[in-house]
Parts: C-alpha cells; sequence; structure tokens
RNA sequence: GCCGAAGUGGCGGAACAGGCAGACGCGCGCGACUCAAACUCGCGUUCCCUUGAGGAUUGUGGGUUCGACUCCCACCUUCGGCACCA
C-alpha cells in the first residue's frame, strides 16, 4: 500500500484548506494570551529569494510552534511598497509604478502562499495604497504639529543615482555610498524636511525593556554616539563669541589654536586681508573635496592659517585660528579648541604648522616638554601650566566621572565661560526625498504665510496618475503642470504643494500598526487592536536595519507615545537577527552574478517541507552562510523516511525488553529540547534532533515496538513536533494517516513527561589523568565511593594505574571518575 | 585605527553553569537490492603511525584546573559596522 512521498501534491492542496478555513486568523480573544509575532516586511521587487525564505520560515515556523504552546498568535505580513525601483521600471519601460508594484505584490503572493507560512491574509497591507499613506501623512502632521518635523537648510547628502538626498543613516562605507545602490554620493546645500530624532537620542541608548541582540544595541549605541563635556565660550578679538564643544575641558589651558571648519560661517569675518586668498583657496579646495570624496584614510591633515586670533578665556591668552577639513561642520559647533600636548589629531597638525605645544596633563614622574614630545598624551596624570588646578588629579573616565573634568566644569559654570555639554554623532533624520513614488509630504508653501500643513479632512493628498518621466531623473511631481497648485489653509491665497515625498523608511516605521486593522479609517489603527496585540513580542529580520529601520521605528513609537498616539516605552519587546545567505560560491547573490537560487525552483523540486527544513537546518540562522545545493537531498530523505514510517508495513513480533523504554525515554527527550531550541532561536538542532528521533524510531520498529501504546505516542508526538517546521506533511500524516481530527496544526503541542525520561543506569566515564580509559555501566544515584571502587576496578583504569601511586580520585556524580596518578 | 562577531573532520555544523570532542546531515568508501542505473537499505568514515592497553587533535602560544572547544592573558586570520566626532 506504500505511496511515495509526493509533497506537489500534499502541499496545495493543503494550503487551500487552511486558507478556506482560516485557521490562521488571529482575532482578538481576551481569554487567550496574545503573541504577536512579525517578520520584516518584503520590498515587492517581483521575486521572492531565498533569503526571505531564509528568514520567514524560521519565524513562523517558530509563530507556529507558540500557536501551539497556546497563545493566540498573530503572523501578519505585507508590502514595503514604495520606493524608487518602481520608478526604475517607469522609466526604463514605460510601466506606471503602480501597476508594476500591484504586479509584483500579485506574483509574490503566489510565492509566499507556496511557503506554506501561517500568514493572516486578513491583515496584509501595502504601503503604497492611499489608505495607508493616507495616515503616513496623517503622522507626518502629528510630528509637525509637535515640533518634532521641521525644515531646515543644510549641506545634505544627495545620491546623483538615484536623484535624490538621503538620510545620514542611508549613506554606508568608507566612499560615503547609497545604501540602496552604492553610488557615492555627493554634498548639496538644500532646504529640507527632517523629523527631531535627536530629542530622543538619550532615551534610544537606553534599552531597559527589550530582549534585543547586544550586537545591536551596539550598533545603535555607536551611532547614537553620546560624548560628555563641555561647551566652552571662545570669542575673536573683537568680542565674537565661538562656542566650542570639548569632551576635555580640563585641557583647556593648553589650547594653543583654534581650527575652524572650511564652511564655519565665521571664517570670513575673521580673515585678514593678507590671509584672504590662501583662506579662499583653501575653502574652495575642501568644497571640491568633498564631492570628489575624502578618498585617503589616513591622508596628512592640511589647514591655513586665517590671520585672525581668538581669546581663550581660561587665561585670556592670544591663540591663532586656522581652518581645516578634519574640523566637520555637521558635528559641535565646527570649531575646536586645539590642544596638540593631548590630542593626536592636533597634535599632528601642530607639528606640521609649527604651532605651540603646551602639555598640561603629566603622569607621574614624567616631564613633559612640548619644543620636544614625540606624540600626544593622552592618559591620566595631574594638571600643570593650568593656573589654580594645578596639582588636581585626571583619570582616564570620561565626562563627570573625571575628577578632573568634573572640577573645571563646576567652575567654568561658576565663572560663566561655559557649561556642561553632551553632544551627539546622531543626526536628525532628514526624510524628504525627490522623488515620485512615495508618500506626498503633506505640506504647503504660501508666500504670505509660509508653511501649513494639509487640513487633516483633506488627507490623504493623493499622487497624480498622469505623470512623465524625464530622462534627467528628476520627479515627476515637480514637473506636474498643476498639481503642486493648491490653496493656502490659512488664508486661501495660491499656494503650492511640497512636492517632495517622505523616505520609505517611514512608511515602515509603522507597518506593525497597519496590520493591526489595515481596513480601519478612524485612524492609523484601531485602538481596540492596539490595546489588545502591542506591543509585537518577537521581531524577526537582518541586522542591516540596525542603524536605520530599527533606530526610526523606536522613534516613531517614542515620538507618538508623546504626541499621545501609543503607549509604553517601545515597540518591539523581542528582536532577533537571522544571517545572509551567500550563493553558493561564498559571494553575494546578485542577478549580474547569476549565482540566484530560486526558492521556486527547489519547491518545485523538493516541495516547501523540505526546502523549510533545509533553510532550518544547513547553517545556524544567526549566522547563515554560503548555499549548499548537495545538502537539501539530506533533508528530502528525512521526509522520505518520515513518510515510509508511517506509511509502511511493521515487522510481526513482540518487542525486546527496554526497547520500549528507550523510545519513550528519547521521544520525551527530543520533545523537551525540541521546544527549548525553538525558544532559543536554535533552529538547525531542532531537524537535527528529529532526524536523530526518527533513525531511533527505526531501531525500534526493528526492534519489536510497533503495535506498542508507545509506539502510536511516538507517531503522535512526532507529527505533532513536526507541525511547525514542515506542516503540510504533519498535517498528511497526522489527518490522512493517523486518522486523527484535524488539524494538526490545531493541536496543543505535547507534554513531556519527565518520568519516561528517567534512567536507571548511566554510563560512567573512567577517566585516568583527565584521559578517557574505560565506561562502565553504573545505578542512578550510585554512591561516589562506590563509584570511585567502580572505577578502580574497571580494566581501561587498571592498564594505566598499574604499578603508579594513586594521587587522588575526583567524583563528579552521576557523570565521571578521574583517577590521578 | 576603533567597536563587534566568528575560527571545531573533506564540507555545513553538534556539544560549552568546565566533565565521553565530532551529534545530525552532505560528501566519500565498501556491501545488499537491480540485467543495469536511479531510489532504497546495511556497514564504515577526525588525523598520524611502527595497527594498540598507541599517539595527536577544537586558529596559534601561554595560563588556571584533577580535567579546557568551553574560563583568563597575548597573538593570528576572516567577516561586519564606524571612521579625522573634537
Amino acid at each position: 500500500m506504500t505511496t511515495d512521498y509526493q509533497p506537489q501534491k500534499i502541499e496545495p492542496k493543503w494550503q487551500k484548506k487552511w486558507e478556506e478555513d482560516g485557521i490562521y486568523e488571529a482575532d482578538i480573544d481576551e481569554s487567550q494570551p496574545k503573541f504577536y509575532a512579525l517578520t520584516m516586511l518584503p520590498y515587492p521587487s517581483g521575486d521572492l529569494h531565498i533569503g526571505h525564505w531564509y528568514a520567514m520560515t524560521p519565524s513562523d515556523a517558530r509563530a507556529r510552534y507558540k500557536r501551539m504552546m497556546g497563545y493566540n498568535v498573530m503572523f501578519p505580513i505585507g508590502f514595503d511598497a514604495f520606493g524608487l525601483p518602481a520608478e526604475g521600471a517607469a522609466i526604463e519601460r514605460g510601466i506606471h509604478p503602480r501597476e508594476w508594484t500591484y504586479n509584483n505584490i500579485e506574483r509574490m503572493h503566489g510565492q509566499l502562499r507556496s511557503m506554506g507560512a501561517m500568514w493572516d491574509w486578513r491583515r496584509e497591507a501595502a504601503s503604497c495604497d492611499p489608505s495607508y499613506y493616507k495616515w503616513t501623512e496623517w503622522f507626518f502632521i502629528q510630528l509637525y504639529k509637535h515640533g518634532l518635523a521641521y525644515r531646515k537648510h543644510s549641506a545634505v547628502n544627495w545620491c546623483p543615482s538615484c536623484h535624490t538626498t538621503l538620510a545620514n543613516e542611508q549613506v554606508w562605507g568608507e566612499d560615503r555610498h547609497c545604501e540602496r545602490c552604492k553610488t557615492p554620493v555627493v554634498q548639496k546645500d538644500m532646504e529640507q524636511w527632517f523629523f527631531r530624532t535627536t530629542n530622543y537620542a538619550d532615551e534610544l541608548l537606553d534599552f531597559p525593556t527589550i530582549d534585543w541582540p547586544d550586537r545591536v544595541r551596539t550598533l545603535q549605541t555607536n551611532w547614537i554616539g553620546r560624548s560628555e563635556g563641555a561647551d566652552v565660550v571662545f570669542r575673536t578679538e573683537e568680542g565674537e563669541e565661538i562656542p566650542v564643544f570639548t569632551t576635555r575641558p580640563d585641557t583647556l589651558w593648553g589650547a594653543t589654536f583654534m581650527v575652524f571648519a572650511p564652511e564655519h560661517p565665521l571664517v570670513n569675518d575673521i580673515t585678514t586681508p593678507e590671509q584672504k586668498e590662501a583662506v579662499e583657496a583653501y575653502k574652495q579646495q575642501a568644497a571640491r573635496q568633498s564631492e570628489i570624496q575624502r578618498a585617503a584614510v589616513d591622508k596628512e591633515k592640511t589647514g591655513v592659517f586665517t590671520g585672525g586670533y581668538a581669546i581663550n578665556p581660561v587665561n585670556e591668552e592670544r591663540i591663532p585660528i586656522w581652518i581645516a577639513d578634519y574640523v566637520m561642520m555637521g558635528y559641535g559647533s565646527g570649531a575646536i579648541m586645539a590642544v596638540p600636548a593631548h590630542d593626536e589629531r592636533d597634535f599632528a597638525f601642530a607639528r606640521k604648522y609649527g604651532l605651540e605645544i603646551i602639555p598640561v596633563i603629566q603622569p607621574e614622574g614624567m616631564d613633559f616638554d612640548g619644543e620636544t614630545m614625540q606624540e600626544a598624551y593622552v592618559g591620566e596624570g595631574k594638571m600643570i601650566n593650568s593656573a589654580h588646578f594645578n596639582g588636581t588629579v585626571v583619570s582616564n573616565e570620561k565626562g563627570r566621572a573625571n575628577p578632573g573634568i568634573s572640577k573645571v566644569i563646576d567652575w567654568l559654570e561658576e565663572k560663566d565661560m561655559g557649561e556642561e555639554a553632551i553632544s551627539y554623532k546622531l543626526r536628525d533624520w532628514l526624510i524628504s526625498r525627490q522623488r515620485y513614488w512615495g508618500a506626498p509630504i503633506p505640506m504647503i508653501h504660501c508666500e504670505a504665510c509660509g508653511w501649513n500643513p494639509v487640513p487633516e479632512e483633506e488627507l490623504p493628498v493623493l499622487l497624480p496618475d498622469d505623470v512623465e518621466w524625464l530622462p534627467t531623473g528628476e520627479s515627476p511631481l515637480k514637473l506636474h503642470p498643476t498639481w503642486k497648485e493648491t490653496t493656502c489653509p490659512a488664508c486661501n491665497g495660491p499656494a503650492t504643494r511640497e512636492t517632495d515625498t517622505m523616505d520609505t523608511f517611514m512608511c515602515s516605521s509603522w507597518y506593525h500598526l497597519r496590520y493591526l486593522s489595515p481596513e480601519y479609517d478612524q485612524g492609523p489603527f484601531d485602538p481596540k487592536e492596539y490595546d489588545y496585540w502591542m506591543p509585537v513580542d518577537t521581531y524577526t529580520g537582518g541586522i542591516e536595519h540596525a542603524t536605520m529601520h530599527l533606530i526610526y521605528t523606536r522613534f516613531f513609537h517614542k515620538a507618538m507615545r508623546d504626541i499621545g498616539v501609543t503607549k509604553g516605552p517601545e515597540p518591539m519587546l523581542q528582536l532577533r537577527n537571522q544571517g545572509m545567505v551567500l550563493a553558493e560560491d561564498g559571494e553575494k547573490m546578485s542577478k549580474s552574478r547569476g549565482n540566484v537560487v530560486s526558492p521556486d525552483d527547489l519547491v518545485e523540486k523538493y516541495g516547501a517541507d523540505t526546502v523549510r527544513a533545509y533553510l532550518m537546518f544547513f547553517a545556524r540562522w544567526d549566522l547563515g552562510g554560503p548555499w549548499n545545493s548537495g545538502g537539501i537531498s539530506g533533508t528530502q530523505r528525512w521526509l522520505r523516511r518520515v513518510w515510509a514510517l508511517y506509511t509502511g508495513t511493521n515487522p510481526e513480533g513482540e518487542p525486546d525488553s527496554g526497547a520500549v523504554d528507550t523510545l519513550r525515554r528519547k521521544l520525551h527527550l527530543t520533545l523537551k529540547s525540541i521546544g527549548d531550541d525553538f525558544e532559543k532561536f536554535e533552529f538547525n538542532t531542532i531537524i537535527s534532533s528529529l532526524m536523530e528521533l526518527l533513525n531511533d524510531m527505526y531501531d525500534a520498529r526493528r526492534a519489536g515496538v510497533a503495535g506498542t501504546e508507545a509506539w502510536a505516542e511516538a507517531l503522535d508526538i512526532y507529527a505533532r513536533m513536526m507541525a511547525p517546521a514542515s506542516p503540510h506533511i504533519a498535517e498528511e500524516l497526522w489527518t490522512e494517516v493517523l486518522g486523527k481530527p484535524y488539524s494538526v496544526h490545531d493541536q496543543p503541542w505535547p507534554e513531556v513527561d519527565e518520568a519516561a525520561t528517567v534512567v536507571e543506569e548511566f554510563t560512567l566515564i573512567v577517566q585516568v589523568n583527565g584521559k578517557l580509559r574505560d565506561r562502565v555501566q553504573a545505578p542512578v544515584g550510585i554512591s561516589d565511593e562506590e563509584a570511585e571502587k567502580l572505577a578502580l576496578a574497571s580494566e581501561g583504569a587498571q592498564a594505566h594505574t598499574d604499578g603508579k601511586e594513586i594521587r587522588k580520585v575526583i567524583v563528579v556524580p552521576g557523570r565521571l571518575v578521574n583517577i590521578v596518578v
């Protein structure tokens, strides 16, 4: 009667039935604990690739496991559907971005269904849908009304290939390239919309209530880049204030010159006529350089004297002001006090240009001389050359924890020369994009009234359909003849709409909220759904979003909490990152390299259950690694053997003594470890445990266990344990082969029978000098003395202790005996 | 340069509150089934040698310990992130 395992037949059948029956539809149910399992939403590129499968199927398996554990689990899916590739298709092939996007979504629906995941399709959301971006616009207005969205003129990152500005987080790597298209960005002076992420810098550094990987916390912490120190006000000779930020106010007496960023607004005022030419030349060169990119990493410092002087407030010293491109306009105040004796960069600069070096911190037993110092001293010591602070101890601590720094800050504040200050590397989030396919920024500009938000009752500001793309790559919104013409909400006079759209990371900052109630039209989400489901319990996705999406979405949540829209400190309680599946050659998969692994082909050949299991099995989920096409036959064989075991004929015979206990013990130990592994996201060992148990079940069947109660129990539990990883075959075996009530996915996770795992005997390891010499069977609970006796008497021990003096015997109860000779 | 992660058979990987290294799988070898192949099944598979009561072995070198893949110190390699951040 044995038929072959035919996934191509069973899988579509069950997928259809599960969806028709709505078994994965999760609704509010106060009688059950809720579990919101979320996986990062895909961009509708048109093809679900193996990386999506690698990210999603273990997340699905774990959501299924949680469901069987008695949680009311919601596992939604949707599309991050705005973005540039759709416009690329429009330019290249003349297809409207909407059409291209929805065609792709349609195709990906099929692919997502082929996975056999427990998506609740009723909760699907696509960010490009007007019913969605209406609320993206609405959120913008809330941020604007609460002073968290603002417009400013500044130097911004421009991607010449995408024809748009980018946020700081979206510029990557040494060559400062666009995160999306890898083109090096250039600097442009533009007026743009920003969100005040920096208001939340300190709160974003705090991860008290969430279980997130250290790696992500570290990346975010470094990205936010908090430094403690002081703002100190220097002055020009004319009395103009020059605020500077320093982390080392204790070295103020060693400031022998100042350095301004070339773009610093005071440069023109302080430059003397004699220096004008040199300064102008340097400024131009610096501007050009930032455009060509600063190629050299360790390039030599350059700079030019402005001819101007500043007064150091602590000692009234007159010090020269230079400009140099190692000072950035975007950090601190764009000007620094230079203390060459105690800062490596300032030291290099001072030596090169022959500037004075005055040591002000000195460790015990040293006698620094500015003329002869070989390098900057950055360690601890006592203050010298610092007036009444001489002798003050300076430690290696940062900020207030350092007694020297702390005392100087107190004194500066007392004398009104400066104050304690904290500086961050984090910049405000630039959200304007000069693109068409994004959520419109719902703002209107009027010559008379300035900027005003579109009245909320007029939302959404819809994207116009009749648009044209020029080969220049410019946004069609700007070029549209009438779209931007409107009236001012304040004075009713003629006004123009903002033609920029929002960064798509704004859309993805709140998609987990739209999933709650994608049809809801009284607000971005139904508060009842929010109160039941939020926060997200488990969030899975790639590490590459550590300093982009994952910072933005935390900011968004906190800002909205302060505005009164969301609740609680954090949106996602637990985060786990999967690794990346590389191509078989160890390189990144890409169409141009031709090394892409297609999940569709694999599903067609092996079935979804095999692909799912292999993705869970072939690598550590958090690390990923190169694809190995050969290995998949192993998981395919496993499922075939499972099938054969359930559908084959069993040999006649009575069970061997002990075989039943052995099987039950293994069964329940496996059950226990699989549960632990699901909790810990260790998916590879889940599959290997199932394989191991299967081997033991074959052994048990050979030993005549088939037909016993324990055998029936094993078949029952095994099918349930497989259900999360390989849902289709589990259902077929459960419902059709075992004839149990549909559906296996509505069954509770089996309970571990602790009694079954108990053993009477164990293998006692006998070591001599830490080396394995024998193994003997011993009863559980054996006394240390008995164990020692047993070990000493063993053959292996005898051979290695013969004629030697036994110095010591260590007994580890229930494990081993180590004899030291 | 700074921060972080990872180094275990031919390969992917198991095992770490310190206690049998190499589970599970791929690959490979031998055998069974077959006219043959595929499938399937069984056995074997860390390395070395003088083949046995043998030795070595978890990137390298030290250390702690009766005992180290696991803890500590130093270093090497690979991969990610940041990069003149004052």
